[in-house]
DNA sequence: CTGACTGCAAAATCTTTGCAAAGAC
DNA sequence: GTCTTTGCAAAGATTTTGCAGTCAG
C-alpha cells in the first residue's frame, strides 16, 4: 500500500497540474479514506469527519464535490447501490471486486485473475474498448448465515 | 424464449399466489417489456405506454410499483447505474451480464461460462452463500469507436 | 489580488408514499 | 361488498447547483 506521504504528494501534483486548490477539506477526505480502510457514503465521511475534527465543518457539498474529484483522478473507487446510493474506497489498491451481504451490508474484497482476464476476452469479442468494469457477488456472508441457523434453532 | 401465453400464465398464477389482483396495466408492463428486447427506465416505459396505449394513463408511481413486483418474482431484471436510476429488461431469458457504452449508453449482452463458474468459486471461497451477481465491463463500444476516428479525421 | 473553493440553502433527480376513487374477484 | 390497485400530488432521499463570502497561491 502507497505511504500516506507519498500519497500526499501524489494528489498535490495532481492538484496542481488541474489548477486546483490545495484545501484542509480535501485533504481530510483523502486522508480519511486513506486511513478507513472500508466502503463509505457521502454522508457517513461526512459523519465521521464531523466527529474527528469537530471545530471544522464541511459541507455535504464539499464531500460530494471533493469524491467526485477524486474518482475522477483514481484516488477514490466507488460503488454504486443503486437507489441507495454510493460506497466510497481509497483507490490506490490493488484492484479487486465485491462480494456484498445482503443481510448485514458487509463488503468484502477480492480478486480472481481468470475473471479479470476472462473480461477483457469478453471486451474484445464484442469490439469494446474496456475502460473499466465492476462486478459485485451479491449473497448472504458467512457470519449472516450462522446467525440465521441460530434464530431458526431458538 | 417463453411464449407470451405461457409468461401470461406464469404470472397470473404468481399473481394468485400472493393474493394480488390482475390488473391492465401490469399486463401492459408485462408485455412492454417481453415484446421490446432491450433495457429501459421506468420513465422510458412510461413514455412508450403512453404512446402506444394513449386511451391508458398509467402513472408513474404504478410502473415503479409493478417493476418492483415483477422483478421480486424474477419476471423482470434490472442494471443499476447508480444515480442516474435503473434500467428494467425482461427477466425470463437466459441469464446474461452486460457491456455498456459509455459514450452512446447501447447496452449488449453477453454470458461466459468461465466467468459464471469463476464466481461461484469465489463464492464458496469467502463461505458465502450466493444469491446472485452483477457485472458490467464499461468501455466504448465499436461504433463509438468508429465515430470517434471520424471525428478526430475531421 | 484573482480565481478557485466552501458552506449554505435551494433546486434537481429519481423514487416512494398517502389517499380517495376505481377496479378485481 | 371487500380489499387491492391506481393516479395524482406531495413527500423522501440523495445529489447537484447557485451564490456570496473565504481562502490558496
Amino acid at each position: 500500500m502507497i505511504a500516506y506521504n507519498l500519497l500526499l504528494e501524489q494528489f498535490k501534483s495532481l492538484i496542481k497540474s488541474n489548477d486546483l486548490k490545495y484545501t484542509k477539506q480535501r485533504e481530510l477526505i483523502v486522508k480519511f479514506l486513506y486511513e478507513n480502510d472500508g466502503h463509505y457514503t457521502p454522508e457517513e465521511i461526512s459523519a465521521q469527519l464531523k466527529q474527528q475534527y469537530h471545530d471544522s465543518n464541511i459541507g455535504i457539498a464539499t464531500i460530494y464535490r471533493t469524491l467526485s474529484l477524486l474518482e475522477d483522478s483514481g484516488i477514490v473507487t466507488s460503488i454504486s447501490f443503486g437507489v441507495q446510493g454510493k460506497k466510497y474506497e481509497f483507490g490506490l489498491k490493488k484492484h479487486h471486486d465485491h462480494l456484498v451481504c445482503t443481510s448485514c451490508g458487509h463488503i468484502e474484497e477480492f480478486y480472481d485473475e481468470t475473471i479479470e482476464h476472462q473480461q477483457h476476452e469478453v471486451a474484445q469479442k464484442f469490439g469494446f474498448r474496456m475502460t473499466g468494469h465492476n462486478m459485485k457477488i451479491i449473497g448472504i456472508c458467512k457470519v449472516c448465515q450462522t446467525k440465521q441457523l441460530i434464530k431458526e434453532g431458538e
